[in-house]
DNA sequence: ATACAGTACCTCGTAGTACGAGGTAGTGAG
DNA sequence: CTCACTACCTCGTACTACGAGGTACTGTAT
């Protein structure tokens, strides 16, 4: 199923503030992880990424290390910070309480 | 609580189709219910309303009437039109299938 | 060697949209 | 006759997703 590209827009930050929280990850990884826990549904353009990502890091919120694998390759990292922590949960909050109120608006519609 | 503004993008045609979809109603009065179903949650500003009004009827998902009251005065009724009823079904189910979406990845993140 | 798919990072310009700020005009109460 | 409220409108700005483009390395098959 599709979706409009503005749905999108102020989920972004929460969904990728989510999953590093839980465990540093890098860029091209957080494209297929977010894929994958969706169930295919999201599937993050690097354009859309790559900007998030260093708008957050900017922002103080996640913090970015090259990493060398042993193959002499390297990868960019991030690990949530502690300001980073905090603006998750906030993030966590206004989502149910914006979620929640967008149902109250349209399912009020069935029901009277 | 408050929420960021990008997180109503893509929401708001889907708020105002929904009432709209009830009955017919106009502008100002969009404001107020929206505000008062979502327990206060939304306050749509005028900037934000009568944009997305105008865009929606030059899409042809809702149609504008002016009628005028026992007093004189006028107001602009909306009305859904039968692209606005597809579109609306649509939206809904686009809303059920991304928050459903978000929570699958941003919920992940509690339970392993 | 050579070609090609995939990984992994990046940047720039464009388009869509919420909103603040401003404006108009009428109504009704004090 | 002033002020709050209803009711409509428009313009410019800020923000952000994304398409399109680029670089560079790895691994595999030919």
């Amino acid at each position: 199923m599709k979706y409009g590209r503005e749905l999108l827009k102020g989920n972004t930050d929460h969904l990728l503030l989510s999953l590093i929280g839980q465990e540093p990850i890098y860029g091209y990884q957080l494209i297929k992880e977010i894929g994958k826990r969706s169930g295919g549904y999201f599937q993050f353009k690097e354009g859309t990424l790559y900007t998030a990502l260093h708008r957050l890091e900017r922002e103080g919120l996640i913090e970015g290390k090259w990493e060398r694998l042993s193959n002499g390759q390297e990868r960019r990292y991030y690990y949530l910070t502690k300001t980073g922590r905090r603006v998750l949960d906030e993030k966590r909050d206004e989502w149910r309480g914006f979620s929640a109120a967008v149902n109250l608006v349209t399912e009020r519609a069935n029901t009277g």
